[in-house]
RNA sequence: UGGCGCGUGGCCUAAUGGUAAGGCACCUGACUCUGGAUCAGGGGAUUCUAGGUUCGAGUCCUAGCGCGCCAGCCA
């Protein structure tokens, strides 16, 4: 995915466009882009278009793109996270080679840095505590007011961070400050904070340091030590860039990087946002990370969302600079494309009637040759048991049908889907005069799903043999919010869809499908998408539906 | 209120000074052994507003309005 020796697209996107004026113009020889993710969390579909954004671009210009962990703050991240997101970037499809990094390794070069800068007194070491800092810092209308720490002599200043970096004072006693200027109308550029002391272990570094360089004086200097031509990130990052832009020109690196902001990813009914995730995650509205309702790059995973499905989502979307909320529709639309060119498909009853063919031998079975996939032929056929007893979609029966209802009801006959004609005769029922079994009676010469006489039959249901049907639990997902804005008035968490899980049991499933690999989304006739869950064993078998079908009867239904 | 950015059908995106285009969604119809898929068609935009430059403006200029982001020792 990141070796092909492309050619520019002629017209792609504003970033592209850039990238293409620059090679075309000079300004950079190759392209070197950088997915920088702070493993503090679990990657979710936003970062999956960041991700698409500086992986695709890179390979549209035949350069590469480095993963470099933005680990700067020890409090925070965690090796778990680390190893989450490279497994879901390369699950999303992209290899960065051997161009694995981590801010963590240029802390000595950082620090370096940081002293050339007090020696040129752009920075100094301030005493002020967290509020004294924000009470100088101003507003948004008036300027802030100097520390009374910001003229301290070089000296002082250098002996001053060094006990800093000794460990000599307390979380929180001094931070390292860049002296830029306090009265600036771009808040970012009122001496921001580079280092602040945290004795916290890190992932990476263990206990070597106390000081950590801040987000901001690490990012910039960590792209220019790679090499990075275009630091690709998100709008909210825009009017740090002036304060990038500052550290690079005043400080000796090796390279010039300049950014460029994109406009973040939103979707309705769902939030992209790793502190809100965390506290669905947390607070067990879900069942973790990977929980196939959630937007994380896990959840979609085990939800059954094909990767190619999300990159092709990400390209459909589109970059842009203005702000956008995409509609799921739009998601759902590119995945059951994806899915419904690649997807098998399977037989499965989720809610299982019983239906006794009356004139069918007893004790007899047969091999029914049904369709891998009606999108490919290539994908084959295979048998499908069809016996005496069969289990069919209760939904697919109604005693009084509906006007426009074409299923099973009582003297009319359907087809099963591969195998025959079949009529209702008579309907039993329990004493709670709840329907429990049907009578029919199938026609021979409809063998395979065709009638010699040209009948057609006005639906085709699917359906399994009693005999050998296999037991299943089935997820059912829905939206993880009630509303497209969750939060829009009021609590963001009030909004949680209690019905976004529905668990079936005594589901029904072709036997063929135990045997489903974890990874693997297939199609449940008529039903829609679904894929073996990570609980899943042989013992007990458990899927998840990725995505209903379109159902226009549905639809219709919902409409009155 | 200061700074930065952004305003194109319900949603996303295109146009590179020359007849506002495409996808999603919605609505018809055709076809169909998945009420799926596919195919054909349809409705829907005074390009935020007002001025200006120009033979010609979604695009350039000015002003206004609206929205987003920024006052972490988070990223």
């Amino acid at each position: 995915m990141n070796s092909e020796q492309s050619t520019a697209p002629e017209r792609g996107d504003f970033i592209r466009e850039i990238v293409a004026a620059d090679l075309r113009e000079g300004r950079v020889k190759g392209v070197i882009t950088r997915f920088p993710p702070e493993p503090n969390g679990y990657l979710h579909i936003g970062h999956a278009k960041a991700i698409c954004i500086d992986f695709g671009v890179a390979r549209d210009f035949g350069g590469r793109t480095n993963l470099r962990f933005d680990d700067t703050n020890p409090v925070k991240e965690e090796q778990e996270f680390i190893d989450g997101i490279e497994a879901d970037v390369r699950w999303l499809g992209f290899d960065w080679g051997k161009h694995l990094y981590f801010a963590s390794n240029y802390f000595d070069q950082l620090y370096e840095w940081a002293v050339y800068l007090i020696n040129a007194g752009k920075a100094y070491v301030d005493d002020l505590t967290a509020d004294e800092i924000r009470e100088h810092r101003g507003t948004l209308t008036d300027p802030g007011r100097n520390s009374p720490y910001r003229d301290r002599s070089t000296a002082e200043n250098l002996d001053l961070f060094e006990r800093m970096r000794a460990g000599e004072f307390p979380d929180g006693a001094r931070v390292l400050r860049a002296k830029i200027d306090m009265a600036a109308p771009n808040i970012n550029l009122r001496d921001p904070v580079m280092y602040r002391i945290l004795h916290a272990s890190h992932p990476r570094t263990g206990d070597k340091w106390c000081i950590y360089p801040t987000y901001d004086y690490a990012h910039g200097q960590s792209d220019a030590i790679e090499g990075i031509t275009h630091s690709l990130c998100t709008l909210e990052f825009e009017i740090h860039r002036p304060l990038y832009d500052w550290f690079i020109e005043n400080l000796p690196v090796p390279a010039r990087p300049h950014q460029w902001e994109f406009a973040r990813l939103n979707i309705t009914y769902t939030v992209l946002s790793k502190r809100v995730l965390k506290r669905l995650v947390d607070e067990h509205y879900v069942r973790g990370w990977d929980d196939p309702r959630m937007p994380t790059i896990a959840g979609l995973r085990r939800r059954g969302f094909p990767a190619s499905g999300i990159r092709d989502f990400v390209t459909e979307v589109g970059v842009a600079k203005a702000d956008s909320t995409v509609e799921m529709a739009m998601f759902e639309h590119v995945i059951r494309d994806v899915l419904n060119r690649k997807a098998l498909r399977r037989f499965a009853v989720l809610s299982p009637l019983k239906v006794v063919i009356e004139n069918y031998p007893e004790g007899q079975t047969e091999e029914m040759d049904v369709p891998n996939s009606p999108e490919n032929p290539d994908a084959g056929t295979r048998h499908v048991e069809f016996g005496r007893e069969l289990w069919i979609e209760r939904e697919d029966f109604m005693e009084e049908p509906l006007p426009k209802f074409f299923r099973l009801a009582p003297g009319r006959e359907v087809r099963l889907r591969s195998a025959y004609f079949i009529t209702c005769k008579d309907v039993v029922k329990n004493s709670a005069g709840e329907v429990v079994e049907l009578r029919c009676t199938y026609d021979p010469a409809t063998r395979g799903g065709d009638s010699p006489d040209g009948r057609k039959p006005k639906a085709t249901l699917h359906w399994l043999s009693a005999a050998n049907a296999v037991l299943a639990e089935v997820r059912l997902y829905d939206y993880l919010f009630t509303r497209p804005d969750p939060g829009a008035d009021g609590d963001l968490f009030a909004d949680v869809n209690p019905a976004s899980e529905t668990v079936l049991q005594g589901c029904m499933l072709e036997p063929a499908l135990a045997a489903t690999p974890i990874g693997e989304t297939v199609q449940f006739e008529r039903l829609g998408y679904f894929c073996p869950d990570l609980d899943s064993s042989p013992e007990r078998l458990v899927f998840n539906r990725t995505l209903t079908l379109k159902d226009g009867w549905a639809k219709a239904q919902a409409r009155g």
